[in-house]
DNA sequence: AGTACATTCAATAATTCTCTTGAATGATCC
DNA sequence: GGATCATTCAAGAGAATTATTGAATGTACT
């Protein structure tokens, strides 16, 4: 009833949009470039999905305003486009964990299993980085560290982590951050660290999530 | 490539869930919901979409958490789940607002060309409740009114709002407010009140986002 | 108990989405 | 200028999504 011409246009475009977040790839590709701008090339290596296909993954998401691709000598880098889109993947994410019952059996049986400690929240962290009584970790690869981190972080990759672990210093705590909330990395580091007696926590979200929030971000 | 297994099963649950919200049709019952418990006899009826087929989309939503059914009497009453569904909803649209072109446009011809007034935000509407110096006008229909509404509101349907013109103050500002910030009734209230002289503006949201950011809602 | 009513279920056709394959484009490098 | 490399395009098979129809369920009313 009531014909609702425009308010119906703008709700198909809605739900458009829901769909191009609809596809766990492109929630993938998503998460990866809010680490930083990349060459088709290195998300196809870094998601395990075929180069077409990324690539047409890559396009939806383009045509749907929430990536940009330039040409960057020999390769295409896509990069987030701006506007709030680690808002809304986070709104997805946060609904998904209250309402989703799988999604919480997945957190509990998994997550909270290996690291029952409560993370560390992005005011917390703040606030222990100006006082400087912590040490924080970035695990990500090194590009994106490069591409930019939370300021003061250290960046060992989960790979070198063994063999620099005695760059560590030791008894001070350990704050370990990685690309978002699930991302497996940090769970990882955090499990590796502690074995080894250290003090360690992991930052509740992520590089995006911190810098979608407006706190400082560190780029070198 | 690291196979992160567990953070795989969680995208793709994040994906699925954002295929649900991927349909105009349910993004529209997800909005009639938002403003109180319906039997899907209603929806049906408000929607314009066939039983059935609401039905159908109804399962979905519950399905994936976001509203519950129970029977009352002869009807099954359908209502939104506890948790962020609103605000997910809200991220999605700011996010299309922001980054698709095509909403822009309809935003811009359309909406903007109707109500070339700055809407009124929450935070002013909130204070100019408290300082009584604004009617404030709540168009839709009654039930939805019935069963929360922000308070000091007037309930006159845009259909009734010819007849009862009378009832409303003169001298002195009218606030109107609907479903959601692209509902289209209280833009054809704030087109007919300004007809007739009335100063009127818009609430910036409807009544879901004003009780979601936790401002206080009356029932009656 | 039986009828009426609101809703769901099941089956189907039409449409859309996804991935794969192989060819086409367009910039770089020698 | 030709070879090479990264990416896109185009086509097609397979799967998922959607709306419609008509039957099935289960509660309420008399």
């Amino acid at each position: 009833m009531s014909s609702d011409n425009p308010k119906r246009k703008l709700f198909s475009h809605f739900a458009a949009l829901a769909r191009v977040l609809g596809n766990e790839h492109r929630l993938e590709l998503l998460e990866l470039l809010a680490q930083g701008a990349q060459p088709v090339e290195v998300l196809t290596a870094r998601t395990g999905i075929s180069f077409a296909n990324v690539s047409q993954h890559l396009q939806q998401l383009r045509k749907a305003g929430l990536v940009t691709g330039g040409r960057r000598g020999k390769n295409i880098v896509y990069r987030l486009q701006d506007g709030p889109v680690v808002e809304a993947v986070s709104a997805l994410r946060a609904l998904a964990e209250h309402n989703m019952a799988e999604v919480r059996d997945v957190v509990a049986r998994y997550f909270d299993e290996i690291d029952s400690l409560e993370p560390v929240g992005a005011g917390e962290l703040l606030s222990r980085l100006e006082s400087d009584s912590v040490t924080l970790l970035d695990v990500r690869p090194a590009d994106e560290f490069r591409s930019g981190h939370i300021p003061q972080a250290r960046n060992i990759t989960l790979a070198a982590l063994e063999g620099r672990i005695s760059e560590l210093p030791e008894g001070r705590e350990i704050i370990a951050y990685c690309r978002g909330p699930y991302c497996v990395l940090s769970f990882q580091a955090v499990e590796a660290l502690r074995a080894r007696g250290f003090a360690v926590r992991r930052f509740k979200e992520g590089f995006p999530e911190w810098k979608a929030a407006g706190y400082p971000v560190e780029t070198a």
